[in-house]
DNA sequence: GTCTATACACCGATAGAC
DNA sequence: GTCTATCGGTGTATAGAC
């Protein structure tokens, strides 16, 4: 089965681009990685930023989607929230790279190239669960950006721990639930 | 009062660092910026790697300075830990470009070119006030690199928050106080 | 669609005068 | 210490054949 170029392109790209940064990455460098010549790259990429851009958008929606699937089957709010968190743990433990380049990109003058309401797409589904669990009485009545920055701000850096520090798979599974008990603890009412 | 070059070049590539990121800031525009030439630049800094580098080593120290001022006149470790807290969330506010700057640093390949231990020298204090507390039953006995991302993840993500909705004065103050309180809550036992 | 060859701008760094 | 001038290398992107 012939993988598609396109994909072969976006794959050698993130590989090179973790390794030694956006810059640093030629894009003949890509091209070779990816199996293909230096022309045949920019056919599909017109510009090396579409190719970051575009790599970018592809990973969020991989994670997205896979939330979307995993979340789908809970009800309870604190299962759902739960399920999030796992599954975005666990998603990023199978792709590290990916991982790590949404991490440098969104720390990067790349991420005003993207489009307000194209990040919103993402983060919306989440901050409308959030404001019912309030609603509802579930969570603190707190503002709603508070919160959203304090489960995104707490999954990330438990994830950068279990990145680094590599627990084996039961301790992980401990981790990951005390540290979840410890997040709904902080903002549960 | 004539300002030392060394100082103007480190200002200069701050502020066009933040910008366009470190790539997209060519060396000659930082010169100019500086109001110094090319080769001047290159005199006080032999490559761009270890201008960058230098700048995130001074921001890194200065930050650290603040922040050992603010913590020397405190005894009881809650308000050690507040102080901590509001110290380096204050000194956001007044260092948007810094702060910025070491994000960026914080996810580039450039964070490697850094010794381990010229990390360590400015988080071990941190970890050795989390390890007492820890030790005398203050804080949940937790594994001390898991308080420790808890505590930076957590100010990390809401001087983001900060930043970005730009509270005023007095609403601000409020969030920081509240946001506190919710670490507290969490980790204290 | 894919390749080879290449244009050409740009940047980091150096040389050498002052 | 500071400048001007410039070199060599590299990288994005294009042209044009197949």
């Amino acid at each position: 089965m012939v993988m598609d170029k396109k994909a072969k392109v976006l794959e050698a790209a993130l590989k090179l681009f973790v390794e030694f940064g956006f810059h640093n990455t030629p894009t003949s460098k890509i091209a070779k990685e990816a199996g293909i010549s230096s022309g045949t790259l920019f056919y599909f990429f017109p510009t090396k930023d579409e190719l970051v851009v575009a790599l970018y958008l592809h990973i969020k929606s991989e994670l997205a989607c896979e939330i979307n699937e995993s979340i789908a089957q809970e009800s309870d709010f604190e299962k759902i929230l739960k399920k999030y968190y796992t599954t975005t743990l666990n998603w990023a433990k199978e792709h590290i790279a990916e991982f790590k380049f949404m991490e440098q990109f969104n720390s990067s003058p790349y991420l005003k190239k993207i489009a307000e309401d194209e990040i919103q797409k993402y983060v919306k589904p989440l901050k409308e669960l959030l404001q019912n669990a309030v609603n509802e009485g579930i969570l603190k009545n707190l503002d709603l950006e508070i919160l959203f920055t304090l489960i995104s701000g707490h999954t990330f850096s438990i994830n950068q721990h279990l990145i680094i520090s590599e627990p084996k798979d039961s301790k992980r599974e401990q981790i990951i639930s005390d540290t979840f008990d410890l997040l709904w603890q902080m903002i549960s009412a």
